[in-house]
DNA sequence: GGTGTATTGTTGCACTTGCAACGAATACCC
DNA sequence: GGGTATTCGTTGCAAGTGCAACAATACACC
């Protein structure tokens, strides 16, 4: 995560605003939505959960079935080197295993544990719930419209 | 920054958009966002030039003068130990100096040396472009809008 | 088939980060 | 004033990250 939020003390300035509205939308970009992020992100790790990664890479095996790192990578929009590390602290906790890949002699197959089926069940508790706080501001309709303005971005 | 795009590949998969508003909405933050963030970095990079993050700690200071960490971690959102350590680079690097602060015996003045604003307006060059490019998709009513529903977040 | 190229996952290294603790200085409060 | 709490900036340590290189496998093409 690309950390923004002071974990120490929350400041809480007034920002100087640019005029120019690419500018505008672009600081907010930068600094509020990293913002975001990590006020979700120590929801979680104050209840003791790992990181959202943990969740995501769960998450897309739960919803697609065993995958490779390789889609993982592309899921998540994530370096390949970045993946092989997570599933390596993810399989040391027992949350994932890598098999062999039948039809493809260089990649291995991530499977969830029960045990990874039960922790993402359990972030979902709080992920949700913290999700939900972080864009109560929102209504549906604005939440909606956010959402279709960034996935014009990707 | 919190990585989340890949640099070695650019995979382009297709998403499982979720259907609830809010869900939605922040995978859109997720996932976009930061991808958004490390374009623009990496066009800073391959021209040569550091993060952002020395951008932002020089333009604040070309803004509103010799600043203190404190203020410079308020502004960018950022923890304390993060600012004393890019002060510690960029310092390092001659681009800002460090000056006793006056009227507070703990805190201390940075200031930004000569090569440090050179820096800066070097930086803009291809940041300005990159950060429109990254944009492009969006009219400037539409990022106006998208400004407006983040700052609503924050 | 055989040869050259591309992809997949891993790893050594240097660097950055978060956390917790610290000393120094200030602010608060009676 | 004097004592306590708070703030500011720093730092040791463990953990995470990007980069570049690697071995192994797959693919393309003749």
């Amino acid at each position: 995560m690309r950390q923004v939020q002071a974990p120490q003390d929350p400041p809480a300035k007034a920002f100087a605003l640019p005029k120019d509205p690419t500018q505008r939308a672009w600081v907010a970009i930068q600094r509020f939505g990293p913002a975001l992020l990590e006020r979700v992100e120590t929801r979680l790790k104050t209840a003791g959960f790992p990181a959202l990664e943990w969740y995501d890479v769960l998450w897309a095996i739960e919803r697609e079935g065993p995958l490779r790192q390789r889609d993982l990578a592309g899921h998540m929009l994530v370096a390949r080197y970045s993946i092989s590390r997570l599933i390596d602290r993810m399989e040391a906790e027992g949350y994932v295993s890598r098999r062999e890949c039948p039809e493809d002699g260089r990649g291995q197959m991530i499977h969830a544990t029960t045990a990874g089926l039960k922790l993402r069940k359990a972030m979902w508790v709080v992920y949700s719930k913290a999700m939900r706080d972080a864009l109560a501001p929102l209504t549906e309709k604005e939440a909606l419209q956010l959402a279709a303005l960034l996935e014009k971005l990707a």
